[in-house]
DNA sequence: CTGTTAGCGCGTTCAT
DNA sequence: ATGAACGCGCTAACAG
C-alpha cells in the first residue's frame, strides 16, 4: 500500500488552481462568503476527491477553537451517568457537534487535578456532569480561562448555566404518588455528602407539606457517612450495603414505614435486596420508589416504580444551550446566572409500590 | 480578576533570560539533554512559577503526536464497558497517560461514521472497546494513517494487537464449576449476532467435550434475532426480554436444563427475573451463571455467581501494550499479529447457583 | 472576486 | 552549552 501522504490545503489550492486563501474560505463558509460559485464548485469537488479536511491543530492555533466539547463526567460504572452520556452524544451527533468525554485523574482533591490545561485548551466548551465531590474548583478554573460550561444533572443548587431535571417536582410526584396509594408513613432515604442530593431533604419535606404529612425524622435516612468517591474500591458499599441495612433499620423500628422513597435507583434496589433478605415483600409488604429511571430500574425484579428524568431533552437542551452560550458573545456573570433550564420529571409505574396492607 | 493572558515559551525564555530553544529542550527532556544544570533549574523555576505548559496545538503542529490515547467505546449505558472505561482510566493515571473516550456516531453503517479524520489525528493511539456491529472499517482506516490500536475485551478472534479475557477459559471454568456441583443438563444463552460472542458456542462446546457432557441442540440457545445497536430504543429488548423469554422456554421444554450458562451477566439477570416471574426460583430450582462479574452482578437479588474479567489487569495492560507500541517505531504486520496477551478470568460464587434437585 | 502574507507557539536543525 | 531561525498548516487581514 502506498505511502499515506497527508493531503494539505496547498495540495487542494494548487490542484484546483487558486490561493489558499480560497480554499480556506469557501471551507469555513462564513455564509456567503464572496467566492464565484463555479470556483467554489471546482475547490469543493477536488475537497471532495482527496478528502481533505483542515489540519485541526494548525486550524485551532490560528482560531483557538476547536469545534470539540468536552463531557467532564466523575464517573461511568454506575447506570446513570453512562447512559446520561449516550444521550448526550446522541443529542451531539444530531446538532453536527463533536464530543468527547474526560474522566476524573482522582477522587482526591476534589476534581482539580483531573483539570489539566491541556484538555482545558482543547475544548470549546463544558458539560459537567453530576457531582463529585465539588466542582467549585473545576468552575473557577473554567471561568479563569472563561470557558464556558454547562452543569448537567449536577443538582439545582449549581451556580451558572445549568440544566437539571425538576428535582423539586420529582419528589413531589413521588410523594403524592405514594400518598395517593394511601401511604402515610413515608420514609426518605438519601446521601446528604453527594453534592447532588445536598438538598433533597428539603426537597422531600417540602413535598411532604404540600400533602400535609408529617415530617418524622426517625423516617429520614441520610447515608451521609460515605462520600463520593467512585474510584475508591470501597465505593460500592456505599450505594449496596449501607441503604441495604439502612432499609432493615426501617422496618426494624418500633413504628416502620409503608413505603420508602429513594433519591436514586441504585438505593432503591440496593433498599429492596435489604427487604428481601429478611424476608419483607416488595411492594406486597412495603412500598419502595427512586427516582432517575436508571437502567438497573428494569433491570430488576421487581421491576421498579420510578421517577424518570428525560435524559433525551435533558441532552439536547444541554448541547443547545452550550451552543448558544458558544456563539454569543461572552455574556456577563450575571447573564450566566441566569441561565437555568429546569426540566420536568414523570413518574414511572411499575412493580415496585402497591396500596399499604390493611393494618 | 486581571484578564488571563496566555503564557508562552517566549515568556519563559525572557523571564528566565535564556532562548527559547532551551526551554523546550529542557521540558521535553529527552534524557541527560546537554543543558548546565544551572540554568535548567533557573528555567524550571520559571515554568513552575508561571505554571507554564506547552500549546497543545503548536507542538502537535510539529511533533505530530498529541500524547493522548483515545478510547473507543460503542456503548457505555451497560454495566460493563462504563466499569471498563473507568478502570482503563485509573491504569491511564496510573502510567501517567492521557485519556479520552469517544462514543460513535450511529449504530449504522458499522462504526466507521463514527471515525472522522479529526479525531484519527487527535490521537496517538486507540483502544477499541468491546465489539459493535464491527470494527473492521475502523481498523483499516487506523491501518492506512498508521495510527495504532489495541483491542480491549472485544474478542479473541480480532485481528491486530488485543488484550482480552480468556473466554476459552471462562466457558470452561463456569461448566466446570457446574458440574462440580452435579449438573447435567446445562444450558448455554447467548447471541452469536454480538461479534464479541461470535465464537462462544464452540467455546461451549469444547468446555463440554472437556467434561465428557454431551451436547444438546435443544439446550443451545442463540439470541441471534437482535443485532448490537445500543443506540436505537429496541436494543434493551435484545438483552432484557428475550433472555427472559428464552429462559422460560428452557424450562417449559420436555427435557429443561437444570442449571443455565450466560454469556453475559445481563443475561443472567434477565433469564432470572424470566424464571421468577413463572415461578421458577433461582437457585433452588435452576441454577444460573453469568460471565463478566458486572455491577449488575452484586446489585441483583439474588447475586449472581459468575465468571470474573480481571479489569484491573486488563487496564493496565491495555495501557502499557499501547504505549509500548507507541514507543517502538513501526512494527510490521505480523509482528502486530503476535501481540496477545490473554488474562485469565476467574470464578466469583455468589448466590445463584447451587447442586441440583434430587430428581 | 481573488492572491499574498503575517503570524499562531512550538520543536528542531544548524551555527556558534 | 546555548542561540537564531525555519516552518509545521492554517486563518484572517489586507491588497489588488
Amino acid at each position: 500500500m502506498a505511502k499515506h501522504k497527508k493531503v494539505t490545503i496547498n495540495d487542494i489550492a494548487r490542484e484546483a488552481g487558486v490561493s489558499i486563501g480560497l480554499v480556506s474560505r469557501v471551507l469555513n463558509d462564513d455564509d456567503s462568503a464572496r467566492v464565484s460559485p463555479e470556483t467554489r464548485q471546482r475547490i469543493l469537488k477536488v475537497v471532495e476527491k482527496r478528502s481533505y479536511s483542515a489540519n485541526l491543530f494548525a486550524a485551532a492555533l490560528r482560531t483557538e477553537r476547536t469545534g470539540i466539547i468536552g463531557v467532564l463526567s466523575p464517573n461511568l460504572s454506575g447506570t446513570f451517568l453512562g447512559s446520561l452520556t449516550m444521550a448526550l452524544q446522541r443529542a451531539a451527533v444530531g446538532q453536527g457537534v463533536e464530543l468527547l468525554v474526560a474522566l476524573p485523574k482522582s477522587d482526591s482533591q476534589g476534581i482539580a487535578s483531573q483539570f489539566e490545561w491541556m484538555q482545558a485548551m482543547l475544548f470549546d466548551g463544558f458539560l459537567l456532569l453530576s457531582n463529585v465531590l465539588d466542582y467549585q474548583d473545576t468552575i473557577r478554573k473554567l471561568q479563569i480561562i472563561e470557558k464556558p460550561y454547562v452543569s448537567v444533572c449536577a443538582g439545582l443548587h449549581m451556580q451558572g448555566p445549568l440544566v437539571n431535571s425538576d428535582d423539586v417536582l420529582a419528589l413531589q410526584i413521588a410523594t403524592d404518588y405514594l400518598y395517593e396509594l394511601g401511604h402515610q408513613r413515608i420514609a426518605f432515604l438519601y446521601n446528604s455528602n453527594w453534592p447532588l442530593e445536598r438538598n433533597y431533604n428539603d426537597y422531600f419535606l417540602h413535598a411532604l407539606d404540600a400533602r400535609q404529612l408529617p415530617a418524622r425524622p426517625e423516617l429520614l435516612i441520610d447515608i451521609h457517612d460515605a462520600p463520593y468517591t467512585p474510584q475508591s474500591p470501597h465505593f460500592q458499599d456505599t450505594w449496596t450495603i449501607t441503604p441495604a441495612k439502612a432499609a432493615q433499620g426501617l422496618m426494624r423500628g418500633p413504628n416502620p414505614p409503608t413505603a420508602i422513597l429513594c433519591s436514586n435507583d441504585g438505593f432503591a434496589v440496593a433498599c429492596i435486596k435489604g427487604l428481601m433478605r429478611m424476608g419483607v415483600r416488595v411492594p406486597e409488604d412495603v412500598s419502595v420508589i427512586g427516582y432517575n429511571n436508571e437502567l438497573i430500574s428494569t433491570l430488576f425484579y421487581p421491576e421498579l416504580t420510578t421517577i424518570r428524568q428525560p435524559l433525551e431533552e435533558i441532552a439536547s437542551t444541554s448541547i443547545g444551550l452550550l451552543r448558544s452560550i458558544l456563539g454569543e458573545e461572552k455574556l456577563d456573570r450575571s447573564e450566566m446566572a441566569a441561565i437555568r433550564r429546569i426540566i420536568p420529571p414523570e413518574l414511572v409505574e411499575r412493580e415496585s409500590c402497591a396500596p399499604p396492607r390493611a393494618r
